[in-house]
DNA sequence: CCGTCGCTCGTACAGTGTTCGAGCAACGCA
DNA sequence: TGCGTTGCTCGAACACTGTACGAGCGACGG
């Protein structure tokens, strides 16, 4: 809930950890890592706070003291997780490379937490991992040349590119996980009920029948590689093109 | 759990004349429209089985009889709102204008029913609302040059794009959703806890100190549209620049 | 020695998704 | 006409969830 009106100025990341005298048995850091264990093993459903509890060898909500609720504890989780995202400094490459690392890298997360997708559409990723990277965004897209809102709205593409096609991405993989298939034994398996489809969408039918011959895992590299690469491609051109008349732009 | 889907392209969909045996008070449609009003009002969370059974006028579980589980009762809700996306035909408009087009209205999509964020990383969206859609994709993006994987790789961008866009965005207006202010008053509010965090992370620091005149609405207009554009001058590009070999591409 | 503080945890409550089976209305067939 | 079958509804029950509350415990300052 925490539904407070000054949402952001008095979320998780103004209010201090607590833990001072006594022994305390349990620390919010050891929490969130526990958290983060649990959701990486049966995911978002199958982290529960009695389950929580007893992975931590303690009571069923103990972890109660050190997190105001269950919606706290996943925001700390994420952004615990964003931490594991790197980018550049500014002068550190060129700016492409650094922008590509952090779409790169930020899809490499969330493939290895893929609970994160349920996450980014709830509350905005605003704790201190999230806004560290932001920082090292801001600072490769204005040395870059970006100014102004720009600098926003190239970040912004940057991100929603590797959320979208992560969050893609993981559903699929999360929909075959079960039947501890590979992803082409599964699209085998599935030739005839899409042929089928194929027969009544007539676009996506002439389509299939010319590229039914797929290697399914490297074509989510290739698919993720390609749009970074269009995404900057169109960056760069806009760079380029309004080098100097940049100062009013954005609503075209 | 596989779920045929054919199972709502057939018969379910007919209309309230009738449809077999005694008086069914209850249909599939009806079930799944209300859903997706509940979900409307209040949210992922906000959708019980008791409470969509006692907004039918119906039993607590008598939805089970239409309906597998709930997980596939959100899997023809998300359909359902999939349904709500145009795109042009291949030949009606220049493919740029028709690949913006599906873009936006999917990120309307998105914002009209916010809970599909937390759908689209569980299941891939393969109802034949979501078939039909990705079978006009294919047509206009074909019909536009594109040719093999490049296709499919294209089309992802552009949905990637806009579900990323509209997701991070979902967050930001669910976050001020319930103190009931607009996000100008919000962004205000916060200037005090936004210098704060300027002080702390010099980029976005220097950032804000020039651009901490914002109207928050119309940049979140803004930046949907300059990511659309710049993804669509990347595209043109790819296009433009590789017309004669682009048949082993895809593998830069 | 006592009080207080930091912290743990058992219990309880309201709510969840889902299963099961009893029950009812209408139909096809005898 | 009667009967069995089928399609559908629904109340009760089960195992589980997030969270509030308060009793209790160990260590510390006075």
């Amino acid at each position: 809930m925490s539904s407070n009106a000054d949402s952001l100025a008095n979320s998780v990341w103004t209010r201090p950890p607590r833990s001072r005298g006594g022994q305390p048995a349990l620390s919010r850091g050891q929490i969130v890592r526990a958290a983060i264990e649990l959701l990486d093993e049966k995911g978002l459903d199958g982290l529960s706070m009695r389950r929580l509890g007893s992975r931590l060898a303690a009571g069923a909500t103990s972890a109660y003291w050190h997190v105001a609720t269950k919606d706290e504890l996943l925001e700390l989780a994420l952004d615990e997780v964003m931490g594991e995202i790197e980018v550049p400094e500014a002068g550190a490459a060129d700016w492409r490379t650094a922008a590509a690392a952090l779409a790169h890298g930020l899809r490499a997360m969330i493939l290895r937490h893929p609970w994160v997708t349920g996450l980014f559409g709830v509350r905005p990723a605003v704790g201190p991992n999230a806004m560290r990277m932001s920082d090292r965004v801001v600072g490769v897209l204005t040395a870059a040349g970006f100014s102004g809102m720009q600098v926003a709205y190239a970040s912004s593409l940057l991100m929603s590119h590797a959320i979208g096609s992560a969050t893609t991405e993981a559903a699929w993989r999360r929909s075959i996980a079960p039947s501890g298939k590979t992803a082409d034994e599964v699209v085998d398996e599935m030739r005839p009920y899409i042929d089928e489809l194929a027969s009544r969408y007539p676009n996506y039918g002439a389509w299939w029948r010319e590229n039914n011959a797929i290697n399914v895992d490297a074509m989510q590299d290739d698919n993720f590689a390609f749009g970074v690469e269009r995404l900057l491609d169109g960056l760069q051109s806009w760079l380029d093109r309004d080098a100097g008349d940049r100062h009013d732009a954005g609503r075209p």
